[in-house]
DNA sequence: TTTTTTCACTTGCAAAGTGCAAGTAAAATT
DNA sequence: AATTTTACTTGCACTTTGCAAGTGAAAAAA
């Protein structure tokens, strides 16, 4: 995956590795890959520090993780927030990324529907 | 990606290759790259031929969309049809490729909200 | 306070995947 | 019969992935 610029509150400026005006073709250009949803459904399932996503059951390597984290915080889908007084950070979405809860939740039905064996423990409406 | 057994008209057997039981990360495991969900777009849109899926604006290499057809067709989201007598196929959405709609909505709406300029020319509801 | 453990990464490397260009053979068209 | 189009495949350079190991700071334990 190629690199990005940062975005606002409002909607981000179109970055020019852009590959096309679909809205389609630009949200996978932001998180088109195996991992990156996978962290932001940890992230609405209350998980929000480095060891947290790693302790997820599908064990997304430490390198990616730090990769997907720092591309999701350039592209305004997540922020770092301090912990008290030292130099570490926990990880939230940001409205951008809250708006990401129906794709979610359309792919937990997709899959509880067509995957045998899926079962969604967590991630629940709301 | 790693390849997978086929797919039934109910819902698929778990294949060994699976991260976890997670119906997003299964559903990721089947279309989790940049590509895979714009040849289901297109589908979506009417398009069925090799040639009408490299026509579209992204702009897909020809070895990768053979490679996503064949995968496609693998998991069961789309099949292989032959055209009038010939060699030749079209391709189309199964029952369950078909069910993936509301996720592409999702990232539609996503997109159109979160991105700067990006438009939804064709993908409409229904 | 010192030691140990945990956390949040980074680095190195082999293997796999991507993207581009060029080639090919069959089918369709002229 | 010759030309063009279609549906691929192949080769290759480059990037990304996945695994293991290493590192330094912070937190916890002794």
């Amino acid at each position: 995956m190629p690199r990005r610029p940062p975005a606002s509150s409002t909607s981000s400026p179109a970055p020019s590795s852009r590959r096309s005006p679909c809205p389609v073709a630009c949200a996978l250009d932001l998180f088109g890959d195996r991992w990156t949803l996978l962290v932001i459904r940890d992230l609405f399932l209350g998980r929000s520090r480095f060891k947290d996503f790693t302790a997820s059951p599908e064990g997304i390597p430490t390198n990616l993780l730090s990769d997907r984290l720092e591309r999701l915080t350039e592209s305004g889908l997540i922020s770092r927030v301090p912990l008290e007084g030292g130099k570490r950070f926990a990880y939230e979405l940001t409205e951008k990324g809250k708006a990401l809860k129906p794709v979610l939740l359309a792919m937990k039905e997709w899959g509880l529907r067509w995957e045998e064996g899926t079962r969604a423990d967590l991630l629940n409406q709301s």
